[in-house]
DNA sequence: CGTTTTAGGTAGACCGGTATATCTACTTTA
DNA sequence: TAAAGTAGATATACCGGTCTACCTAAAACG
């Protein structure tokens, strides 16, 4: 056996098909991209996949899953330091500006699986649904707790966020990230 | 013959294909809907697909083209009222809020488009890009022309559509449409 | 220390289902 | 009469998933 099971399951054919198969999925959506380019494309057996993972769906969830928990972590780590809340909350924007410019974006990628399946019913729309509301809690969070309307903000903040994502995809705004900080200025000031 | 081709491609076939695979795909997806599918829903034999399209990739495009054309007619014969233009402005969320609360919504139907193909080498894409472009540009319409910043209100006013619609689906916001009007108004009067 | 055990991985054939698309022969109707 | 539509068989391709036989190397053990 190549790596001691200590508990949690893991082993290499796990991660990279972990890490190959977030990578596929997020350039062109996860009901794009068959097992047989997953395995391919992590040097894998195809049956190396369902020795970790009942099912596609369920290699999909554990994608996503992951892939939340890492960007909500990123959030957290990041406002550590002495900065004002308008400060810390244009930086969650600058923060997904970055990997809009790389090629093949395809805006949040959230977004884009939970409009790749069928209907809401799976397990990746309950991702979905819980890191968007992660996500707007911490925005909350990051707002200051004196501030009158913190919670219409909050929501205002996220919709700006995905407005800003989207678009970065579909370009028909030329610039989302500069419109959605300062519409995000303008709401922090006069609010 | 069923109806005289008058110039214009036209057949009771055609449109009612149309019609049902504007259904179908608005509600599931293009991609997660077969032409088996759309042409049993419009009771419609599938060589009258075949007969009136060259491909399912070629209704697809009919579909959303024909959607992205009555939107925006939609839009534009809504405000020839005498509306201010905070007004006319929050009419577009109204406008937009009526159809998500029906049942299976899936948010903006060309976002969920273009995020179901594979990449952005389509016509759908195009299709989306250009949607969104005169959508963004008919806002700018209903702006002041005398307004500061015009242009950068109309991107904004764009990114709040953009996320309201997409966290009716999503609900990572509780009543997106109420936050994105109140955040758009803010906005119109502090800029 | 050397042997055996055993988990994890490999390669590829294979299955059932479904998708788009084509072909053909027949029917309807302006 | 000729265009438009029908019904269904069919071709072709891919997808998720299973099964088998084999390989390898770390770990368990006498």
């Amino acid at each position: 056996m190549q790596q001691r099971n200590d508990g949690v399951r893991r082993s290499v054919g796990r991660d990279r098909l972990l890490a190959t198969a977030r990578r596929l999925f997020t350039r062109h959506g996860a009901s794009n991209v068959g097992i047989n380019d997953v395995t391919a494309a992590a040097g894998v057996a195809r049956m190396t996949l369902y020795n970790n993972f009942p099912s596609k769906e369920a290699l999909t969830a554990a994608v996503y899953e992951e892939m939340a928990c890492a960007t909500l972590q990123g959030l957290r780590e990041m406002d550590a330091s002495n900065l004002s809340e308008e400060e810390r909350i244009l930086a969650i924007f600058d923060h997904f500006d970055r990997s809009e410019h790389e090629a093949d974006y395809r805006g949040c990628p959230f977004i884009h699986a939970s409009l790749q399946a069928a209907d809401a019913s799976g397990p990746v729309y309950a991702i979905v649904h819980s890191y968007k509301h992660d996500l707007r809690e911490h925005i909350f969070q990051v707002l200051d707790e004196t501030r009158r309307n913190r919670a219409e903000v909050a929501d205002q903040i996220l919709l700006l966020l995905d407005g800003a994502v989207t678009e970065a995809y579909l370009k028909g705004v030329a610039d989302p990230t500069t419109a959605a900080k300062h519409a995000a200025a303008t709401l922090l000031r006069s609010t």
